[in-house]
DNA sequence: TTGTAAGCGTTATCAC
DNA sequence: GTGATAACGCTTACAA
């Protein structure tokens, strides 16, 4: 290994000069540039960042932590906010939760062990202590927290929409998939939808969900056709029960969209290719990384944010599970 | 921060004792054991990581470069490598390339510069000198190099098996997708897959592709259909293809499997939900990624690796897009 | 403009 | 059994 030192002595320098020039910080002579440019370019030194990271108290690491990188939704999320780090010389340190608190937990204390100085998180648990007392800034990734800033998708006017559009295309006895509990956004969207739905005065039902795993889904939407064997449009809490829910109602033997009309939430990648397509309320998940790398970034930089929560839009995607809308009926709201 | 001095100020003793409990070495009285113990917890102590892996010269932390996290075939090995690796306590700092030498070489070069103990990657430059010069141990993924381990499927016999297969359900014109030209295992599949079709004297047609990345496979399916307009089986080099050329050809009318047989490699999410659902040549993904995080971890404790190469098996997943086999015809090799 | 040296938080060597 | 202390590779006062 080549260090500081050996770049010194090949350039007949002392190691604080070399560290101005690595540095670009304090005054150096042109030609002692020079000189020690040509060591290192010689020696093909690169600055060990651990060094580094030890006396600045430091690094160039950020954690990033997601819930499970194998459900489609969160590479996305992932993909954006590399790009964008990586424009700005960060790296990630990366874990999957698996919406479990004790490995949230092992993954932040790694990350701060590490002198990781942002931490991005998808977490299941916005309010653990292990983040409050955290001193390096936090960013949440489609989640919500009062006490952290915080990248997400509107969903409220999600679920809005979602209602909308299934009534709007003649469903009339909904069943709406209601996600985890304490996860802000699965509630908003739930919420959004229900209430387009009783202002409307819409029949509907309600399934509750956990996780988001896509076990989890199977189950409840075998629940969903037994308990309620007529429904005739379900609005899932997203893309992955979606799916689950049209396989299930494709058992079942029902016609989607003739018979049961199906919305999912967040568009992730194949779903338009399923059969019938699945219509989708389309989270900017990709933007959505980068956004909240974005805002990362400009904290670790101590700059002020404005806007410590960025709500992203969400738009409806028309696809094969839902029916086509009636051209001369306008129903407005 | 707290730091071991503050542990060993609080524990009345020096920080060498401490050391020794948290490491776990040398001698040291049981109460001393204790006390340090209870300052450990009272102070909620943990070890800087960064100050352990400058004077060990070495981290708990490895490299993973993946392709593209995005395309669904990644997440499974990415998420087989952390799963083994959080086994053993080892984190990572992870890294898409892009399939460009620019991007792998500085996230090798990170992954250096912070005393990365191992990189497992999914390179497209396996021969690339970044590689040659390590120190520590690479382990390749999905790919295969000489003078490096490495952890595949057995892509020949998936080859030979997707041609067996179209050919026994009927296919008399085939094209074959040969993927880019540098990485071994889609040789492999290519060779296979010719290698059968040159015995059984089954005319084919080749095209080729240079990259993984769908927008790629979506001209190339253009390219096949105008080509060979009257192919009637296409062994794809992915699935990703395998869905552009599916894709392709429902567009311009042709019924999937009746006129056009179509089988993929890799076997990823969801593609057994598309209509038709697409057969493939399952690889065990996330297997490969345990494993090979089992042959890093291996090889950075110093343990003798009988194994260095590791290849796993592949099968035949019968799915739509192929015809039922033919009860009475048997085809034998 | 450049060099010396202290210090970042650990571990490991060597006395005691 | 335990404690001083050098060392890991770097940055940054401070001195020259």
């Amino acid at each position: 290994m080549v260090t500081i030192k050996d770049v010194a002595k090949h350039a007949g320098v002392s190691v604080a000069t070399v560290s101005r020039v690595l540095n670009e910080i304090g005054y150096v002579h042109e030609d002692t540039r020079r000189m020690v440019e040509k060591a290192i370019q010689e020696l093909d030194y690169t600055p060990n960042e651990v060094a580094r990271s030890l006396y600045k108290r430091k690094s160039r690491l950020i954690g990033l932590l997601l819930p499970d990188i194998t459900n489609p939704y969160f590479p996305q999320l992932a993909r954006g906010v590399e790009d964008r780090m990586q424009e700005s010389g960060f790296r990630l340190i990366f874990g999957n939760s698996d919406e479990s608190e004790q490995k949230e937990r092992d993954y932040i204390q790694t990350f701060v062990q590490n002198n990781a100085v942002g931490i991005i998180s998808s977490t299941n648990f916005p309010g653990m202590e292990s983040y409050r007392r955290l001193n390096i800034p936090v960013v949440f990734l489609d989640r919500i927290s009062s006490d952290r800033p915080a990248v997400y998708a509107d969903g409220r006017e999600g679920g809005r929409i979602a209602a909308q559009q299934i009534i709007e295309r003649g469903s009339r006895r909904v069943t709406v998939l209601q996600g985890p509990a304490h996860i802000r956004p699965a509630q908003d969207r739930f919420q959004g939808a229900v209430e387009v739905l009783q202002d409307t005065g819409v029949a509907y039902e309600v399934i509750r969900t956990a996780s988001f795993a896509l076990k989890e889904a199977e189950e409840k939407a075998k629940e969903l056709f037994a308990a309620f064997p007529d429904t005739d449009g379900v609005i899932a809490s997203n893309d992955m029960a979606a799916i689950a829910v049209l396989h299930e109602a494709l058992r079942l033997g029902k016609k989607v969209p003739e018979e049961v009309q199906i919305i999912g939430f967040d568009d992730i990648p194949l779903i338009g290719l399923l059969s019938p397509p699945l219509s989708t309320i389309r989270q900017p998940a990709y933007d959505m990384g980068y956004k909240a790398a974005e805002l990362m970034i400009r904290l670790i930089e101590g700059q002020t944010v404005e806007l410590r929560n960025i709500q992203m839009p969400v738009e409806f995607v028309e696809r094969g599970s839902t029916r086509k809308k009636p051209e001369n009926e306008y129903v407005d709201r």
